[in-house]
DNA sequence: GTCCGTTTGTGAATGAGAACTCAAGCACTA
DNA sequence: TAGTGCTTGAGTTCTCATTCACAAACGGAC
């Protein structure tokens, strides 16, 4: 294994292969195969293995991968080993829903803060979590908080990533429109834009209006 | 303009484009050149021309698109201009968010329909749709719905996805993981994944635990 | 009507990622 | 110890996407 640069889809994809692997492991097996794991997770064979040479050789010709170490090799450089705490900024609908989702805990991800705009909201307790005026955002310093999950409005996005930013945050999972956010920050931003995922799915439906060149 | 293949990665940006025009236009803005949108989208202004210039010529040297000619040409591309029914399947924490959110219609997307497992919630009327049970996911097709939207756990949405495909529903919105769904399915599927985003957001935090080659 | 600054549309060049292929390696058998 | 059947790891090829660069086109000034 030479030393390469580590392509951005590679690193997407390492979370699926783990949550596979936990998923074989759960039922018992022991060892699976590059093949039998693209079977599962409808990714090619040489795909996966490709992307595990990147950080090393996990498998054994003619045996496969063990499920047990390479899902564990995958949490070490996924960095889901030590648990982190994470901030929620928007206690709307959005932000309501991803605090009772219970898919993050499984990675040691765990919502530990809450931030509002809304004065009606600011204070109120929701699963153990007292609702925070987001001005006092600078707060997770102190907290040692890295990683922010942003359901907020479009409109106030820019503001609070400048917040979120001096406050040390260094990896945030936004759900505004990605044009809404300092494109030249220095933290991690991996946005998720439901509206535009929505918006395009038309386009594929057969009947279509052409329109003229 | 010659015929060419349309990327996959061009059509994702159409709606991006679309929004930033629209806020222009709303703005009073008659012109924008590439360069400009640019700016605004985070989008390189090569990006935008050839992206554009797949579907025809819109602009014109020295001035620039027009805001309100070219958001109507991209909405006719995206198929937005007739309004779409919407059939939500699981109405959970996510799928009540997901109803309550309003950048959809101007779109001309609408939830017209709500599907539900749980037995409590069915025959609940919320936003004036009453909850349907999972098994008459087959009227759909009396209602020309062709869009739906999955918010169930994973564990079900394969055989859901079946079901959908089976009442002429041609495209989905999915926020279940992708490998729970068939692969051969020739139904359009876009897939959300909160809990795989979220968790490769570690890996990008500096102080990372190398592991062993 | 002509010149000038600006902006488009697009072929060509570059870059990134996916797929293919196969030599090398391991378990198992005898 | 040698042979057989799988499976990995990685160099090569191929496909797709982005960026560059420039000729052609337009508006406005004079």
């Amino acid at each position: 294994m030479k030393f390469h640069r580590i392509p951005d889809e590679t690193v997407r994809r390492l979370p699926i292969y783990l949550r596979g692997l936990l998923l074989l492991a759960e039922q018992g097996r022991e060892h699976v195969s590059s093949h039998e794991l693209a079977d599962i997770l409808h990714i090619k064979g040489p795909q996966i293995r490709k992307d595990l040479s990147y950080f090393g050789e996990f498998g054994t010709p003619g045996v496969g991968y063990g499920t047990k170490e390479l899902s564990d090799c995958l949490r070490d450089i996924l960095n889901l080993n030590c648990p982190h705490k994470v901030a929620l900024v928007g206690y709307g609908n959005l932000g309501a829903a991803i605090l009772r989702y219970s898919g993050f805990r499984s990675y040691g991800l765990k919502i530990t803060a809450i931030f509002e705009n809304n004065p009606r909201k600011i204070g109120r307790i929701v699963q153990n979590i007292r609702i925070q005026d987001v001005k006092e955002i600078s707060s997770l310093k102190r907290k040692k908080i890295e990683l922010a999950i942003l359901a907020i409005p479009a409109e106030s996005a820019r503001e609070v990533t400048e917040r979120l930013e001096q406050a040390g945050i260094l990896g945030i999972l936004n759900f505004a429109p990605s044009y809404c956010i300092d494109a030249r920050s220095k933290v991690k931003i991996i946005t998720i834009d439901i509206g535009m995922d929505l918006a395009r799915l038309p386009y594929y439906l057969p009947i279509k209006a052409e329109i003229a060149g």
